[in-house]
RNA sequence: GGGCGGGUACCGAAGUGGCCAAACGGGGCUGACUGUAAAUCAGCUGGCAGACGCCUACGGCGGUUCGAAUCCGUCCCCGCCCA
């Protein structure tokens, strides 16, 4: 139950003790636990925070359990509204089918690919006939749904809350039932998804209920809300081994605790003696936070690629050097300084170039430059703000 | 179907004929301070243009006007109330 996060002692000590029996019965039937949890695609690329059940289904896979990779290929048609307070656009058929694949390749950056299943919702939820569909929704009443915060939410605001929005509950209990799951692992958010929902429909399907995994939801770089694409608060499964080392650094202290539970390998009691000397100051904040860094570019590239990317760290940022590498931009003869700060994209438009410049951006070789259409003075590191550089050569 | 209230920049929200590229807050960016953290302070935050200025932008389209986010028509979308 490690990360785990019900934000209810009863139901959390309920899902511990049904899961026990559940697990003792699997036994004696000679049989793993199935155990699942759904993605929906709907976007292209994976961050740290669709890593948090994906690291406990890999738990699961290493005791020898089942473990299914649901890809929401129907259900991301509709977009689940847990984690919004706002309505999500529906997607194409082709957006959808675009990111599923590119979805599973990321998500076996932490699961083992020779034990895990893959399936795709559709598959079952598009066979469903309408009486199907009345026959699952008479479960459930317009309270119940009312009930759940971010619904409640928008109906006070007064903000359109549509009926297929409460479908989306329906269908990933439907998935549940049709794949007889006894483990079904989400974030908190999905505490109604897979406790009220699932639950419910799978008891009256005649199956036994699923038992919800509820896990913490990581916080975004800002340490304050859920990492999610849509904020610009994510930290890609993707990024290069120095962004996302910058990446992690930039967090702030406080979600350094989330960080370390929920998307490292750390065990409990080494993330506890870690806590343990920041509090009483054995262990420099900074620190922490590098080891977290150095550990999670270790589990999606490697340890050499993670001691590069901090070495490169404390190069630039703590002994305010340049870094090793950086794009190369070619000269070109008559440029000018904004020319430059524009053709190399190391600034969006030309007007911001020249808010940079004012704003005292903008050096070269560390020679501060203010002069927009000053010629460019030759060769050197260009630099903007922080952390954006560039190798400026001669043709 | 009827009545009322709405749709403004990344988000929230003011503006209700010229002084509006649009107050204010959040976010983001830059500078100072730091541990590329947090907090704080200051500035910037549509594009082109070396100042003039031009272009794009207040749900869509059309109109009135010297001039529209603001007025009129029409269409689309949302909420509330009534049926």
């Amino acid at each position: 139950m490690q990360g785990t996060e019900y934000g209810d002692e009863q139901l959390q000590k309920a899902m511990g003790e049904e899961l026990r029996e559940r697990l003792i019965e699997a036994e004696k039937e000679g049989r793993p636990l199935r155990v699942y949890c759904g993605f929906d695609p709907r976007t292209s690329d994976l961050h740290l925070g669709h890593t948090v059940p994906m690291r406990k289904l890999r738990q699961f896979q290493e005791l020898g359990h089942e473990v299914t990779f649901v890809i929401g290929n129907y259900t991301s048609l509709i977009g689940d509204p847990s984690d919004k307070d706002k309505l999500r656009p529906q997607l194409t058929q082709e957006e959808v089918n675009h990111n599923a694949r590119t979805y599973a390749e990321q998500a076996f950056k932490i699961l083992d690919p020779d034990k895990t299943k893959i399936v795709h919702n559709a598959d079952w939820l598009s066979e469903l006939t309408f009486l199907e569909l009345i026959q699952l929704a008479s479960n459930f009443t317009i309270q119940q749904f009312m009930g759940r915060e971010n619904f409640r939410q928008r109906w006070d605001k007064g903000e359109p809350v549509y009926l297929h929005e409460t479908f989306y509950s329906i269908m990933q209990g439907y998935d549940a039932y049709h794949m007889r799951t006894d483990v079904q692992v989400g974030g908190s958010d999905q505490l109604f998804n897979i406790v009220t929902a699932a639950r419910k429909l799978m008891t009256f399907m005649g199956e036994k209920p699923n038992i919800g995994l509820i896990m913490g939801i990581l916080p975004g770089t800002d340490g304050e809300v859920k990492m999610s694409k849509s904020l610009g608060n994510h930290i890609a499964l993707l990024l290069e081994p120095s962004d996302m080392y910058g990446k992690v650094m930039s967090i702030p202290d406080k979600a350094m605790g989330d960080f370390f539970r929920l998307v490292t390998r750390f065990t409990p009691a080494e993330i506890a003696k870690i806590e343990a000397e920041l509090k009483s100051g054995q262990l420099h904040p900074r620190d922490a936070k590098m080891k977290l860094a150095h550990e999670i570019v270790s589990i999606y590239h490697s340890k050499g690629a993670a001691q590069e990317a901090q070495a490169a760290f404390v190069r630039v940022f703590q002994k305010s050097k340049i870094p090793e590498d950086m794009p190369e931009y070619k000269l070109e003869e008559g440029q000018t300084v904004l020319d430059v700060l524009s053709a190399s994209e190391l600034v969006k438009s030309r007007g911001q170039g020249r808010r940079m410049l004012k704003q005292n951006a903008v050096s070269l070789n560390d020679e501060k430059l203010h002069d927009p259409f000053e010629e460019f003075p030759g060769p050197g590191v260009l630099r903007v703000g922080k952390r954006r550089f560039v190798r400026v050569v001669e043709e």
